[in-house]
Order: C-alpha cells, then structure tokens, then sequence
DNA sequence: TTGGTACATTGATGCAGATCAAATCTGCAT
DNA sequence: ATGCAGATTTGATCTGCATCAATGTACCAA
C-alpha cells in the first residue's frame, strides 16, 4: 500500500513514558525487536524481514486497525500505543478479548480461515507495523529462526489464553483483578516500563468486561486494593505498592511468562 | 523411540461407533487424514510427512500422555479414543482446559517454552501418533502445504480459545452447556459420527470444571434439559432431540467452526 | 452375591457479584 | 468559562449458582 520509508533514529533502551513521535524505524533499529517477530533473526535476515513490513501512519484513538469479518490479509505488531481486540455477539453485545502492548502480534486468529474473527482498535493513539501474511509465510520457509519464532510466538498465545481461561474459570472478582495487573506489570517491564507505574489504556468497562466481572465490581476492587495499601490509583494511573501481595492475591500461578527468552528442552 | 511399524487397512467412512481395534495405519490411509495434519498435503509428500510420525500403542484410561512440567519434544495427534487436558494449580486443584477427539493436535502450547504447561489424560483407551517436533519443523520448511496447515490449526486453535473465553466470560450455566453440547456435536459430526447422538467420555465433573460450573450444576441443567424435550440423557450416552432450540439456547455465536475446510480470502 | 468406590442426582441454604440507581467527576467542544 | 456526554464511584437490592448434605446408581473385584 504505502511506500516503505525507513528513518533511522537512536535506540533508546531506558525506562521512560511512551513517546509516540517515532514512527518509522527499520527493525533493525526498533526498541522492540528483542520482543517481536525479529526475535533470533539475524542482521542479514532482519533486512529481508524488514523489507516486507509496511510502518502505517498512527491510529488515532478509537480507530478500528480492522473489523470483525473483514478478509485476513496481514498480521499487524503493535509498534506504540495499544489496542484492544474484541468479539460482537449477534446482538450487538461486546466481548473483549484482550490487549495489545508494543511488540505483540495481532490478527493470529484469522489466518485459518482467512478472515477476522475479531475487531481491533486503538485504546489511544498507535502504530502498526503491517506484515501482508503471504509475504511471511514465504520468507519463514527460507529463515528456520522466523519459522520458529512465529511458531513459537503463537504457541505463547495459546499458552496465554490458556492462562485467561483458568481466570474465567475458577478465580474470584478480586483474584481477577490482581492476576490482571500482575500480567500487565509483567509486560510492561517486558518492554523497558517500570513494572510498578503506569498508565492503563483502556476504561473500567473494559477491564471488567475482559475479566467476566461488572465494571462496579472493578471499580470497587480498585478502591479496596487501595484502602488495603496495595496499590494506588489515580484515574487511568496506577502505581504497584506490594506487588508480592498483589501476587499472592491472585491466587498465584500467572506469571505470564516467567522466562520470556530463555528455554529450551529438559 | 519405537520402530514405525505400518500396516495397511482398508479406509472406512461409514457413521459408526468408535471401533479401537485399528491401532496402526499411515497417514495416507488414515480415515482422518482430512481433518488432521495432513490436509492438503499431496501423496508424495504424504509419505514424508509419515515418516517422521510415530505411531505409539493404545492408553489405557487414566494414563497420561504427558504431564504438566515434561519436556516437550513431539506433538500428538489423536487417533482413538479421547483425551483431556488439565493444568494443575499450586494447591492441588486442577483446571481442565479442553477435550481432544481424534484428528486433533495436543501439545501446541508447549513450543513456546519447551516444556508441557498442561497435562495430558486418556478419557477411555486412547491411540496417538507421535510428531517430534523438530522433525516437524525442518519437514514444513519444505513443505509448503505443510507449513500453511501448521499454522491453520494453531490459527485455529486460539480462535477457539477466544471462543470459550467468550462463554466463560459472559455466557449464563445453561447457555455454557448448550455451547458445549453443540460444539461436541459439531465436531463429532465432522468426524463422520452422528452429530445427534454420542457418548461422553468425560464425568460430570470434567465438563463442569471446563466451563467453569460445579458438576451439581451441570448435573440440574442435563435434568432440565431432558424435561424440556431438548434433549435425552442415559448416563454417558446423549440423544439430541431438538438441535436448533439447544443452539437457541446457547446464546448462538457457538457454531465453532462452520465452514471446515472451505475458506480462502475475501 | 456382596461390598466398595466413584460417579450422579436432588434438595436446602448462603453468598459473591450482578443489576439497578444515583451522585460525582473528567475531558472535550463551543 | 460553560455545558454536556461519557466515565467512575458508591450505595442498595436481588439472584444465579456454589456449597453443603444426603441419597441413589453403575461398575468392579473378590
């Protein structure tokens, strides 16, 4: 679609708020190819990757990145900003069904039967990288480490569904909720954000409808942790006091990924 | 680990009961090489495909095929019999996260990080086939076909995660049933058994944990199922009388997969 | 047969969290 | 500033399902 303009910028390492003015960087240069697709792929490679992927101008907040139903060409990586993906029931009712930070792969449900069985849209202003699938699944035929790192990367998804479904399942309002913010603190500091401070994207509706729960009984659930000194809200800001407590709170067992990069066999 | 032994047997597509006496078939044989792995792939590359599977001897119910924590090395695709998957949590309680009827892979959240983060259980006595996955991996590089119906199952698989988080997330007890008997149906259906009647192989207790319901909970809906003419229960064995209102009552959007194998974009 | 064990059904009761309702608060557009 | 729409908080009430409890039933081994 667009031409593919690349600017190379400095990499920036360091904890600090999201800044959205960099918008076009190759992935050689992008903060996030330690925890995207590129993971693995070595500098040769990384050109070729690089070279397939479309940098889109920002999504404004609000914006669809795509529509339930819509035909299944690309996969998207979220570059900056974060997005929400959601299912619409028959009447019209909305089911969230997660959110995506920085480095994190869209639109993985759709490559089976090559439409989206979700919409996606902007919790705030965000770039995408667009990834045309066809594309990539030429490429990861010729790059074992691509291959493996897309494999590797959707098998994370199930993991992690798997994870929401023992939420859903068996746990309580409040362990919910604490397994929700410890995922997240997770991420962030995954991606070089302080673990304890930070800015949620999406409203209390939001949250609530992703974890099975009223957005009352978040809203209530906030102001408990706070009484109980775990956390400190402020609006959309939130700052972690005890996240060992927190932790326990969940009902543990939702580190998310505990050993984000290093694994292998035994 | 064992020889791979193959011996020929006639194909059979007939509706029928279960019949576990066919322990060993190669791929190209396979009643279910349609719905499993091998879709799409062409006879010559059948046999390569093949070559890497391991068919392994029949588990006895209650044995397990993997547990929470093993290393992982191979995939399984269900030949026989049925399995289920459960995650244990750190007190001891245990969280099943599906059902896996023949045809169907087990193991695809494991590549992320090497190692099983479920268990794997035989319902009634089950055979497999065994797919070490690096053999996997370097044959899909290969192959195309391969590599597109991988990705399609692991697609798949989390679109149906996403499904189930949806009845979890917001559907009522009856309608959880409802989306579980029709899915159960669906699948059974696409198998060439009868979508309309079928024996469980899981308790009571299995399905009330999966959807997140105390078992006397489901125990209650089956009784008020079968008063309201919806249905036939006898133990294991389930008659469904009325197909369309069940799928009234699970609150629709459970169709799981509708079009099997018919799709391409647009 | 008998006994035992695991599974299933059915009933009675209680509670976590939904729902309803209303009062703020926030951010944005004019 | 002013006003408005949407988001959030807080309170009061209601209910679906869990939990507790007891009985019934199938299956298997001796």
């Amino acid at each position: 679609m667009n031409p593919n303009p690349v600017i190379d910028m400095p990499t920036r390492k360091s904890e600090k708020v999201v800044s959205l003015k960099d918008i076009k960087v190759a992935c050689g240069e992008c903060t996030l190819n330690e925890i995207c697709l590129p993971v693995g792929v070595d500098a040769t490679d990384l050109g070729k990757l690089d070279s397939i992927i479309d940098r889109k101008r920002p999504l404004a907040r609000g914006d669809h990145l795509f529509r339930n139903g819509d035909a299944f060409r690309s996969l998207y990586a979220v570059r900056s900003g974060s997005l929400k993906t959601y299912a619409t029931s028959p009447d019209g009712q909305e089911q969230v069904m997660g959110f995506l930070l920085p480095g994190e792969l869209v639109g993985l449900d759709a490559i089976a039967d090559s439409y989206h069985p979700l919409s996606a849209r902007a919790l705030e202003t965000t770039s995408v990288c667009e990834i045309p699938f066809s594309d990539l699944e030429s490429l990861s035929a010729q790059l074992p480490t691509l291959q493996h790192q897309l494999l590797r990367i959707m098998s994370q998804e199930i993991r992690d569904d798997e994870h929401n479904m023992v939420v859903l399942g068996q746990k309580s309002a409040e362990e919910r909720l604490a397994a929700f913010l410890i995922g997240l603190s997770n991420r962030f500091q995954r991606r070089g954000f302080s673990p304890n401070q930070f800015n949620l994207s999406m409203s209390r509706g939001d949250i609530g409808n992703y974890l099975g729960l009223a957005l009352e009984t978040v809203s209530r659930l906030f102001t408990r942790f706070q009484n109980e000194n775990l956390l400190r809200v402020d609006r959309k800001h939130i700052e972690l006091l005890d996240r060992q407590r927190l932790y326990t709170y969940s009902g543990s067992q939702c580190s998310e990924q505990k050993d984000p990069q290093e694994s292998s066999g035994r």
